[in-house]
DNA sequence: AATGTGGTGTCGGTCACTGACACAACGCGA
DNA sequence: TCGCGTTGTGTCAGTGACCGACACCACATT
């Protein structure tokens, strides 16, 4: 049965996810995922720590791709343009994986506990941006609230992007980082 | 038995502070603080919906303050200046239950459960704050924005503050908002 | 005394998650 | 070709968080 183990988890990533979405997170046990996935529970539970972790296993990539653009990033340029550049690259993944990303992100939104801990990812992701700053030279204080807040304008980019694909994800980034001067712009400080 | 509930509570919240410092949070069975509150498990989830939520119960009270403050700020200041305002005031909570928060706290910070509840508190607190900045006509996408870089500036000022409280709270979250405006300010945009 | 209400104990159950053990498929050297 | 370790899997027997239903008890109201 056992080939490398890579196809069960993705038929595993699959079930999950249709199944959330047909009946709710709360409403699925995760014997049905592994039967859907012609598994058994104790091989999904081999394959994610948790119920919720099913859905968070492409985090890896993006956290790889952020890490890789910021450290690449050209000199010069400041802490927000530096998040945006890798914010836009990164990104890509997102685009390049929408029939996925959408249902995904959708369920996540309307499940208090997935939501929960997609921000505890967001927490780990953003803590690893502000150290790759800090390695390029950022100031320690800035770059922990440059990783913040540019990470809640990607959010909402991303965000935005699902709900209006009509523009790609690069023009809603573009939007949010903007809004973000514009919030400390007029800031009497 | 009953007597108003009031005091059933507070018995199991100060058990399970208790029995999360001694032996963990993951080694610490509900029943183990129903037993030591002296009541049965079943009414530990009477007052608490899960196990987690018994450590977060203040959380109202800075809410409503934050809440209050972001309403009655005087005509005429920008986003960033009312949150500034905001956190100032709700920070005195802080202030003032420091000796019950220090315990907890801890216990946050080493268990990744409670951390995780920690971030869905914040992102649930801080959506209110955009809330609130939208009824007092900030934009919609610039509310959202600046109540999550608003709280990453409270939220840092806050750890520098337990790290270092030979200074007040209220000079760290100057240093916080004028981070956050030098990071826009030096952003070509 | 009758009645209502809210906090509680008890019981039975579901389901997420785990440790232990055995088995099946593969890679590789002998 | 045969053994052999490695890795993925199935099975079983748990533990513990959490819930629904019901009965009971203290107290307030009338």
């Amino acid at each position: 049965m056992p080939r490398s183990g890579l196809e069960a988890r993705r038929r595993l990533q699959q079930a999950a996810l249709e199944l959330y979405r047909e009946r709710g997170f709360d409403q699925t046990t995760t014997a049905e995922i592994a039967a859907r996935a012609g598994v058994n529970e104790r091989t999904f539970f081999r394959h994610f720590p948790d119920k919720r972790e099913v859905l968070f296993h492409g985090e890896a990539d993006l956290r790889a791709e952020l890490m890789r653009s910021v450290a690449e990033a050209p000199d010069g340029l400041q802490p927000l343009d530096i998040l945006l550049r890798a914010f836009r690259e990164a990104g890509r993944i997102l685009e390049e994986n929408r029939p996925f990303s959408e249902p995904r992100l959708e369920v996540i939104a309307k499940t208090p506990a997935l939501r929960e801990r997609e921000l505890a990812k967001a927490a780990s992701l953003t803590e690893a941006v502000a150290e790759a700053l800090r390695q390029r030279g950022v100031a320690d204080r800035l770059a922990g609230l440059a990783a913040q807040t540019g990470w809640a304008a990607f959010h909402q980019a991303a965000g935005a992007w699902i709900d209006d694909p009509s523009a790609n994800l690069d023009a809603h980034l573009s939007r949010a980082f903007d809004d973000l001067r514009a919030l400390s712009a007029t800031s009497t400080g």
